[in-house]
DNA sequence: ACCAATTTCCAAAGCGCTTTGGATAATTTT
DNA sequence: AAAATTATCCAAAGCGCTTTGGAAATTGGT
């Protein structure tokens, strides 16, 4: 069943037919509906490819599997990309995977996506401080929507949280709990949201006439392992400079801080307090956290949804001004925080 | 720069130059050098609609993301979708997701991904011991490969590893080291590799003269968190009935046996022996595992890039016997495993 | 009732490729 | 040298949709 038969059989044009299921306004709304009820009852489907070729639109949006810049531990990046599948296709579009493969660039996949124009639009995921696909996608001229900030010449759509502030706040309210030592088990710090959140802490510790110590800092993997390697070691610290609280930049990390502190019987909420960023995961879930964790908190599923809004709403109206959308991240505080204990 | 364009410039018609270009037998060899040359200079790129269009091939994979049946870690089925978009980007075609949101069935999902008609084959993985996604695509005529096997009355495509064989091998490696309490953490029962797993696992104990017992025995997911659990809550059973030894479905849940092991001051390798199954990570290696891990191997992501040729092999020859590939799985032995302990 | 403005609909021209059914030129056979 | 093959190439017809530039029908104003 395509186009020309359901035309004949509704004993109208082509065109008025795709009008009317194109939502045009030069159709009547009585012929509208009789067309809707007709496909509907015939399971029209228009052909993707004819619309395609038609429009010059693909329908489908690109993303590059971050194979090799996998700092993003790959929960994280799951959810932000089932969410981005999920928002893409209940707009209608698709969204196909590319992948920078072991020899090949991350450039030579950027420019192969492009070049096969088999795509409108690319999403971008967690840019580097200084992220040289931003000026790749403009020179090659392809839309795309930034999930988080950079620095960048090319002006770009962006999507981000207020990752600064959110750690600012945090290490505030740790600060007035009365904690002078405060670690930050940081993402990886080539990227941007790395970047900021420490400067979040900084400014705070500042701010409370701290002074950040390096090494009470740190920045790597997402990981369980690698949080309890570097929250061991500060632990192992004289104690004086043994650090009283705890910021992750994952729930993740958050399990490793307590599984240090716990082979030291120190108590999480009452020894050490801990903050962890909490990308609202399904299965990763502060609130059952033992104790349940103070967290900085923004749904990154619901980040790629919006993501995927973002790119299609650009699609439709290239001229617009290109979107900034910063989403503020709620401090949640539960109880594995707490007074900083007397020395 | 079209196929028009293209075949102007050269003059030749546009089927003369379409067929050099992909291949076709009725084109000297002169003037194929002498188009494909043309095309390289110029740049010619031919539109994947257009080419869509006329053949009624999309060019497209399709693939469901099993949010809700994650029991499969997320890491090892993001290593195989990686692998499948590397391989398929290398064959010429797109993976596009597709995605089974909350209230959505998964049926529903494969139904749309379907009549949407935007693809062209579909890859299945983890199937359920039946599985009723096989009935469901060949009602809708769309062809498709399975990863793993599954019982049902159509025939299909498949690759799978032989996890029976595998588990049978380093059960019977276990029993001839002397251990008579060989404990199975497996990955979810409900999944058809599980099963195969167990079903290796007690055929080889029932070669030995031993029964399986039912303590001894879980399927679960394929965590840390998870193995470490079942194992500890094991090696709390009184010391007759205590395994000697772990088999797990997966390194991520052979870390949590190892650390329920050491908390009870066990040394893996000589008073617990531990073997899990390596889907050759990149990053979870079980050569760098302390002590080094015994393990069945198999690459997961060569299963996936072999999945996807035997999918678009089907596409090719659509006629041709459908495929059904096992691969061997190695026992490797490293110094996880040792000698059941003397009581 | 008549003319202009507005709705409502349509025919036809692409979009860029593949593929069918020949036509023409080169080669071999008789 | 003519006939039969075979190797090359081509014109044109789709594939199923969108969209342009009107035409026909309806409406409103006088």
């Amino acid at each position: 069943m395509n186009l020309r038969d359901l035309s004949l059989l509704l004993d109208l044009s082509q065109t008025t037919v795709s009008r009317a299921l194109n939502g045009f306004p030069e159709v009547s709304e009585r012929t509208r509906t009789r067309v809707r009820a007709a496909a509907e009852l015939h399971g029209y489907r228009p052909s993707a490819a004819a619309r395609r070729l038609a429009t010059g639109q693909s329908g489908t949006l690109g993303l590059v599997f971050p194979r090799e810049r996998n700092m993003l531990s790959d929960l994280i990046f799951t959810e932000f990309l089932g969410c981005c599948v999920e928002q893409a296709s209940d707009l209608g579009y698709d969204i196909t995977l590319a992948m920078a493969r072991g020899a090949q660039t991350e450039e030579a996949v950027y420019r192969r996506a492009v070049r096969s124009a088999r795509v409108d639009a690319m999403i971008l995921s967690s840019p580097l401080i200084a992220d040289p696909r931003l000026g790749l996608l403009r020179s090659l001229n392809m839309p795309f929507v930034l999930h988080g900030r950079t620095r960048s010449s090319v002006p770009y759509a962006t999507l981000d949280i207020d990752n600064r502030s959110a750690f600012l706040q945090a290490t505030r309210f740790l600060c007035d709990l009365g904690h002078t030592r405060i670690a930050l088990i940081n993402g990886d710090r080539r990227f941007n949201f790395a970047a900021d959140r420490e400067s979040g802490y900084r400014e705070a510790l500042t701010m409370k006439g701290l002074t950040p110590r390096a090494e009470h800092l740190c920045g790597g993997v997402m990981t369980e392992n690698y949080g309890e390697a570097e929250a061991a070691r500060m632990l192992r610290l004289p104690s004086d400079d043994r650090p009283t609280a705890f910021l992750c930049s994952s729930i993740a990390q958050a399990m490793g801080v307590k599984r240090a502190a716990q082979s030291l019987q120190l108590k999480i909420g009452e020894d050490v307090s801990l903050i962890a960023h909490d990308d609202r995961l399904a299965d990763v879930r502060a609130e059952t956290f033992d104790p349940p964790l103070t967290a900085t908190q923004s749904s990154i599923g619901a980040a790629g949804k919006r993501v995927v809004e973002l790119v299609i709403q650009q699609l439709r109206e290239p001229d617009a001004p290109l979107p900034s959308e910063v989403w503020p991240v709620d401090l949640v505080v539960r109880a594995s925080t707490g007074p900083a204990p007397r020395t």
